[in-house]
DNA sequence: AAATTATATTGACAGTGTCAACATTTTTTT
DNA sequence: AAAAAAATGTTGACACTGTCAATATAATTT
């Protein structure tokens, strides 16, 4: 109610503890995250955080519940994007996803990993997960009508081309495809073929989604 | 070269810790693996090991380098087995990929991660793993001479391949797509599709390197 | 036999997540 | 308004972790 406040009560703190954990992703990335650190830059001692989640699986479930919903944002900002050919459409979904992907790698790395967060996710995470997901699903089902893509099982369709997409995201935030600022001076080893320049590697990324697509919309048998 | 040993020198300890490992990583799964257990099980101190490994890091990337070779002589069984048409064995690649992901999830991860293992990885990781790259090369590049792929860069094709079978791949082991028994009972939400028997999903493996191979054999412009 | 090298050990330090016990503040109930 | 209850925060402790320095022992070389 006043703003002084009595400093042994810190207010705000659920609210804190979450904005904090995701300026250290962003910052400091993923694994740099502890709960005592977190604690210590909110200016609390170390169990301080436990009268807000259950433990650090739940506040980081928290965090990514929130990544979900940022993701679904940009599915959105793509879907309210006119195309006359849906396909499109799920092209430039596809390119949102890896976008995000590589513009909050840790994030990334938390909503679809299981590295941090183990398998005993909250409702609400899964609840967020899922309407993220049905943005895709209802794309898919969208270019199915236009008779773009084959009259096959939707979930089937909708698996395959996640697995796709997030293999090319992983990949490249994993730096297992590098991005090299120009052409690599130092051609040392074969490996030379997974090190590219910036845009090479938006070429790669573009060149990648087209194949996905048009492995989608072919009949597999 | 006494048997009975005397007991304070281990004698072939460098092996020893390798296999430990490689087994703690199969029965108890990548991220339960410590420096200080694996010690303990080979009966040693807890430094012991970085009289022949430089840290954690430097064990963990020779235990990769092995699962590398494992994933090669996978590799080298596929490419023995006769097929009319290069595409089927590209697929038998990915399927062998995909497969040794599943037998294999902590090596996997361990592998195509960067959770445990960080970014100076010694050459001879660097070169086993090239090496078994090398095979989806000159697969592709064998598909390529028989016109069953589009004539493009070898290392795009084999990138944008490679990583839509690492997406299916991690999907699969990190349980966002998951494995029940029979149908699901309880259809809690939406989140279902995600959920399927052990047939579907063997049915959804094969459905998407379809897939897979569908998108790579179609010129992409 | 002596010196050197390889190998293994204990002690220590700075981290981590989490629990129990205790303190303080706020809210609710009497 | 006073008392009880609930919410929120703190310190101490425990069992882990990776890694370093200093030390001890065995094997090898000189």
């Amino acid at each position: 109610m006043s703003p002084p406040k009595n400093n042994y009560h810190h207010g705000d703190l659920r609210k804190t503890l979450l904005k904090t954990t995701a300026q250290m992703i962003i910052s400091e990335g993923l694994e740099k995250v502890s709960l005592r650190e977190v604690a210590r830059r909110c200016g609390v001692s170390r169990t301080a955080p436990y009268r807000h989640f259950k433990n650090k699986n739940d506040l980081m479930c928290a965090v990514a519940e929130d990544g979900f919903k940022q993701l679904k944002e940009r599915y959105d900002q793509v879907v309210r994007i006119d195309v006359t050919n849906p396909l499109d459409r799920l092209k430039n979904i596809a390119i949102a996803y890896v976008t995000f992907a590589i513009e909050n790698p840790g994030y990334y790395k938390l909503m679809f990993g299981n590295e941090v967060i183990n398998q005993d996710r909250p409702t609400q995470l899964l609840e967020a997960a899922a309407t993220a997901y049905s943005v895709l699903i209802l794309t898919i089902e969208n270019c199915k009508l236009e008779e773009k893509i084959p009259y096959e099982a939707t979930d089937s369709l909708a698996n395959a081309a996640w697995a796709m997409v997030h293999g090319l995201a992983t990949l490249i935030i994993d730096g297992q495809i590098q991005v090299v600022e120009s052409e690599s001076p130092t051609p040392t080893l074969l490996t030379d073929s997974k090190r590219m320049p910036l845009k090479a590697m938006d070429e790669l990324i573009h060149y990648t989604i087209d194949k996905i697509i048009n492995g989608i919309a072919t009949k597999s048998d």
